[in-house]
DNA sequence: TATTGTTATACTCTATAACTATA
DNA sequence: TATAGTTATAGAGTATAACAATA
């Protein structure tokens, strides 16, 4: 009705606008790991599998017989929370559990042979997601983002 | 028992050594957002209150009378997710529905009086918890770091 | 005693689908 | 028809607690 200045009036904000919030970086962590999460989802829709198997399989593929413990530690999770990510991908007969020789309380954890090839399969799907999200960078620039994430998380 | 370089031996990797990857930024975003989603739940334990369910107090706050399809818009979050944390924050009477005036189809979503305690408590925690964040940084430092993050959620 | 794995349990976030009311 | 909200349901990640086996 009146001046459209009156604070009444609803001064238009943009869509944009978060009052503030904008300037939190953890605010910022929580959107990007979403936006993230939404397009690795997408990317991997046809191989039905989350970061943190990817991450788990990728991982036993480079330490194999690494215990259940040691892959929490590297991806940092909690023992349960490892046991839930290994449990399934048992269940899909991509990893295997032995006992280790060495320390009978710990299990060796082994990719099978599905667990080899879904891991190929993995990495072409984390290329084409990575490029997706490098996109946005320069080589410097995403050098230095990584290098930034790092310090928050080690 | 042999020579201590055979690759039989286990050559000692450090426990940081990821295997590769380490180089993917996605990999980075999601053990950043971890580290940050713990650090969160430690400061805001007393207040029991999430990361989103504070997002979602300051919005309201910020925007009164907003719809929840906005409030997820701006949050990055479905129809049906918007409903749980507004759900929460109205079972707990820190935030009130009411049918918008002029649209029947939407709700506006207000703060209630314990709903704007809980905010000012809530502030408190997040510059609590973006010092520790921000202690990592230079000042130019964070902000390319927020602006290279808006990138990737805009 | 400490560590590792295991099971049970619980909570949050996220999303899909189907339904109702309103525009 | 499209939009906004609602409900039901489900999967994934995270965590705590308690217990067994092993070191």
């Amino acid at each position: 009705m009146g001046a459209p200045a009156l604070t009444d009036d609803k001064a238009p904000r943009p869509p944009g606008d978060l009052g503030g919030l904008e300037g939190i970086i953890g605010f910022h962590i929580r959107l990007a790991h979403g936006a993230v999460y939404r397009h690795f989802t997408e990317t991997f829709a046809d191989l039905d599998l989350t970061q943190k198997q990817v991450s788990a399989l990728w991982l036993v593929s480079e330490f194999p017989g690494i215990s259940q413990i040691e892959l929490g530690r590297r991806l940092r999770m909690d023992r349960a929370t490892t046991m839930t990510i290994v449990n399934r991908l048992q269940a899909r007969a991509f990893m295997r559990r032995e006992r280790s020789t060495s320390d009978a309380r710990k299990q060796a954890l082994y990719l099978t042979d599905g667990g080899v090839e879904a891991l190929a399969k993995a990495r072409r799907c984390i290329a084409q997601h990575e490029a997706w999200l490098k996109a946005r960078f320069t080589a410097g620039e995403a050098e230095k983002l990584v290098e930034m994430l790092a310090r928050i998380h080690e």
